[in-house]
DNA sequence: ATGCATGCAAAGACTTTGCAAATTC
DNA sequence: GAATTTGCAAAGTCTTTGCATGCAT
């Protein structure tokens, strides 16, 4: 517990009459040290190693709390994939993801962030939030250099 | 077979040596009958009541077909539901939703399209496609006229 | 001590696959 | 006529839930 997020956490659970138990700061370890989108899996895989006796039912508990916590967010990729990612301080920056080798950049465009906001006003919608999801090829695969196909395996 | 999604579907299965089946048309026909967004689950139902012999499965694996033709695109809802929706000269529209009454505003910004591509180049990309999402409140229901829950009652 | 949280495993939701029969080319 | 496709149902994948026990407060 050193970092803003398990106050955060903490002040989230108490406040809702929640336990601070040794699960939770497990999974919310394994969460903040995983930096990018995590599948539920992947976050129960990295929870087990911390903790071998904790089980999958307890992550995917946690990391719903997580989420109205307002630590992290739940996204969901192209295949389908639930994936979570850091919300806390990251407000919403946008995704670059190249299709074949699967790295994703992280980015925010204030052009575009302004676009967006006239398009909320042009509907007469009161913004809440974005998701934006740019895909394409990266440098290294556009030019035939990049390792052919590290993750992006599905279809 | 009347429209020109038809003949691409055709054109689509027998390239690759498929074959046009009963089966395939209703499931194409249902798709384009459903305008908007609709799930693999709510397809189905459509189908069924086209032609009430047809199996699930065939449904979802005509509907992987009309993607691979371009005709259908994935997309995932921020819930988990996956679901599709018309990509045949809809190219890339986006998503304006209204998080309480469910309604979804399509439209497609050129300032937007423009800065994205300035994103791509900007890192070395080569474009592929987007997607983008603004969730926000219509009016009506940021004045509280909407009708309070019609579907959005997740979390 | 009280009551929420846990872990296991079973249940649930959704999608895919296997196979014999039917349909398309 | 040959081979793909179909529909049913079973299997698979991922997530949720039930319940007795364990912990945090």
């Amino acid at each position: 517990m050193d970092r803003a997020e398990c106050a955060v956490m903490e002040k989230f659970l108490k406040g809702g009459g929640l336990k601070v138990t040794r699960a939770r700061k497990v999974v919310l370890e394994a969460f903040l040290e995983l930096e990018g989108h995590m599948t539920a899996e992947l976050l129960f895989t990295e929870v087990k190693k911390k903790d071998p006796g904790i089980g999958q039912a307890t992550v995917f508990r946690t990391v719903k709390l997580l989420s109205e916590a307002g630590l992290a967010r739940e996204a969901c990729q192209d295949d389908g994939a639930k994936t979570y990612e850091h919300a806390f301080k990251h407000s919403h920056h946008d995704h670059l993801r190249c299709e074949r080798c699967g790295k994703i950049v992280e980015f925010c465009d204030p052009t575009i962030e302004k676009a967006q906001e006239a398009i909320f006003v042009r509907y007469g919608f009161t913004p809440l939030e974005h998701k934006m999801q740019l895909i394409g090829l990266c440098a290294e695969c556009a030019a035939g250099t990049g390792k052919p196909d590290a993750e992006g395996g599905k279809s």
